[in-house]
DNA sequence: TGCAACTTTATTGTATACAATTATGGCGAC
DNA sequence: GTCGCCATAATTGTATACAATAAAGTTGCA
């Protein structure tokens, strides 16, 4: 079960861990990341977890302030409104390189994907189901046998993670999987223009349901709210 | 002259350093970098080097070899072609929005991107010229006003040179500039949709123009090719 | 003389100690 | 009583010391 992953301990080890659990919503945006308390955790120094902390800061899933710490980023309207440009620039036109090569075992691996992450839902497991969620992005990126982009796109999803996080508002939540479901049928239709077009839309509707009004500057916490 | 670059002696300082002397090809593929050599030429210790290798290695600009070191990437021929088909995702596109917002001073600001560039070129500085050339593509990303695409593209234009180095096959040098002349004559007309088929045409010369057989392997040093 | 195993050396990986900076709590003055 | 200043405590930034690993050189044996 354990798909490659590192050495527990290690500096990857420890950043893959926390970035699960910045998907999965346990550690919400805001979220103060001390670097004795993470070493407690783990077991190991500051060292190892600095290096964690950097590696993630990197891929902008936490903010580093300087002499005050790391702690989970809390994405602006702004950056919202470019992660959902970058993916609206990447993923259509990937899924439809993903069809094209897509073989039947894909097919079913994405659909078992989708199936864990109804499991996930139905167990109340909201936050592991939306990792799936996320995850079904990547795996689309990775059939499309192109690792550079997986990289970004895979960025990008965990960030959307946190924009959900913040900008999510009230819906119908199975809308998601409704999207997905129509992906995998183009898929198995061999239709790659049709994929591009469903991927599309669907990254579109995701935006439309985010409250990316200026006005909300959503704080973290009531503290920072007033600290300017 | 100093554009709000770091305090030097911090990690993003060398970082920042060591990744112009890669774009520059003052540091070609394959160069080890050692800690404790780093260290003394920047005077700073290994900790604060290291700080600046690993981000630089989450950009794919260094490559870590466990207890070996840090090298100068040396990207494969897949990895070549991921990183252009990625900026065939992201920079047509972003030419388009960047010429819509485009103003007067932007061009002007292009145009002397330009003029600069062929002074190196003039004065011998290959490097620094093929620096600045990269720099005119991230400075229409910038235009575009979408900093997260600009940080992706960013990377992919430092991981283009280190491409470049490797396998470009010797040509007429100044085609690069012809494009990037008639880029800016499309941003002068705000014709955005010719903008956007003209990077497109770019990117794809560019690719064409690089000796992507399979067959060379291209090792870093006679060493390493004999080292298996 | 050639190969193999061992010793030596150099370099990275990790932890710890110290310095710098910032937040916090208390004290005093207005 | 409230505001501002100063001392204290806690946390990050940086350097150094030690441990682990891998490369290279050496010696011994066949």
């Amino acid at each position: 079960m354990n798909e490659l992953q590192s050495k527990p301990g290690t500096a990857d080890a420890v950043a893959a861990d926390l970035e699960r659990a910045i998907h999965e919503h346990r550690l919400p945006p805001g979220t103060k990341l001390g670097e004795d308390e993470l070493g407690e955790v783990y077991g190991i120094s500051r060292t190892t977890v600095r290096a964690a902390l950097q590696s993630l800061g990197h891929r902008h899933l936490v903010q580093h302030k300087r002499n005050r710490g790391a702690f989970v980023a809390q994405p602006t309207v702004r950056e919202a409104r470019e992660v959902f440009e970058a993916r609206s620039l990447l993923e259509p036109r990937t899924a439809h390189s993903a069809c094209k090569r897509m073989t039947d075992d894909n097919i079913r691996a994405l659909q078992a994907h989708i199936d864990a992450e109804h499991s996930a839902l139905d167990a109340g497991e909201s936050g592991r189901a939306l990792y799936l969620s996320g995850r079904f992005h990547i795996e689309i990126a990775r059939m499309a046998d192109q690792s550079t982009i997986e990289t970004m796109i895979s960025e990008l999803v965990s960030r959307s993670s946190l924009i959900i996080a913040l900008y999510w508002q009230r819906r119908a939540a199975l809308c998601e999987s409704q999207a997905h479901h129509a992906l995998i049928s183009a898929f198995a239709d061999r239709d790659a223009e049709l994929a591009e077009e469903l991927m599309k839309n669907h990254l579109l509707d995701l935006v439309t349901s985010l409250d990316l009004r200026n006005s909300s500057s959503i704080p973290g916490t009531l503290k920072e709210a007033l600290a300017k």
